[in-house]
DNA sequence: TTCTTGACTTAGACAATGTCCAATGTAGGA
DNA sequence: TCCTACATTGGACATTGTCTAAGTCAAGAA
């Protein structure tokens, strides 16, 4: 990711402070913060950096499909820096961690296209819910 | 649907006009309505029922395991009363209509063991996007 | 049938998440 | 260095969902 910046750049961001920071703080390969967990990371760098800012530069992010939003549980959204690599999501359903994980097939291969109702499908995400090691042990 | 009535009564349900009004609104096999959706349409024949019943009735129905809670955008949570026939959902990115579809093989299969990092994987769902025929020709 | 009671419903306040706007600031080209 | 189009800010507002205290009622008991 530490090229993402001047990936932005050559598509004619402006690259301002605001932004850095929140590109720096989704830096990592296995990090899914909501809009509010990023804001919070970004103020320890940048105190006054604004909640609207934040979620303007995760939604560009998201359309220059640098970064990938994702809703595991119709609370916020987590927004997922992986976006190169073809994944899915595995939830705990007790106390909501997120793991990247990689399937087997391609899940859109197990939707027949008499299923498909003409659509044009172009995305699919998939998403496991378990109980993590974790919070098994613990019960 | 029409014995759900009775099979929540068997389970000690107490019968109010109510939850019959919104169970009556959830009737049918490929409905996807919102939270206020079921309330809009709950009102027309209840014009008292308040937000707060529907939104317990529907949770109640979630829990019982009559009803399936489905968030395929980050906004308001679907509820969709074909919870006794296994399906996924195919979403329309422009419009938002969604529809049920029945998948080839099942998703649980498609993650390894290796992959599931101890988690007891109990479910999966698996949601496809693209455009929609009616959508399509009119772009 | 009437009574009783605990479960149900209600209105509205509150909470969490996200969007919008007018005023202000600034990155980067000329 | 200066300009200006684009970015940022704070705060109001919107949407979706949760909670509570007070009133209401379904259904079993007598």
């Amino acid at each position: 990711m530490s090229d993402l910046l001047e990936r932005l750049r050559g598509r004619g961001w402006r690259l301002t402070a605001q932004r850095r920071v929140v590109a720096e703080v989704l830096d990592g390969d296995h990090v899914h913060y909501t809009a509010d967990e990023v804001h919070a990371r970004a103020t320890e760098r940048l105190p006054e950096i604004s909640r609207a800012t934040v979620y303007n530069t995760l939604g560009e992010l998201v359309s220059l499909g640098e970064v990938l939003e994702v809703s595991t549980d119709g609370r916020a959204k987590r927004y997922d820096p992986n976006a190169h690599h073809d994944h899915q999501h595995l939830v705990c359903s007790r106390c909501g961690t997120i793991r990247d994980v990689h399937l087997d097939s391609d899940p859109l291969a197990a939707l027949p296209v008499p299923e498909r109702f003409g659509f044009q499908v172009s995305e699919v995400s998939v998403t496991y819910r378990g109980i993590c090691p974790n919070c098994h042990s613990h019960s």
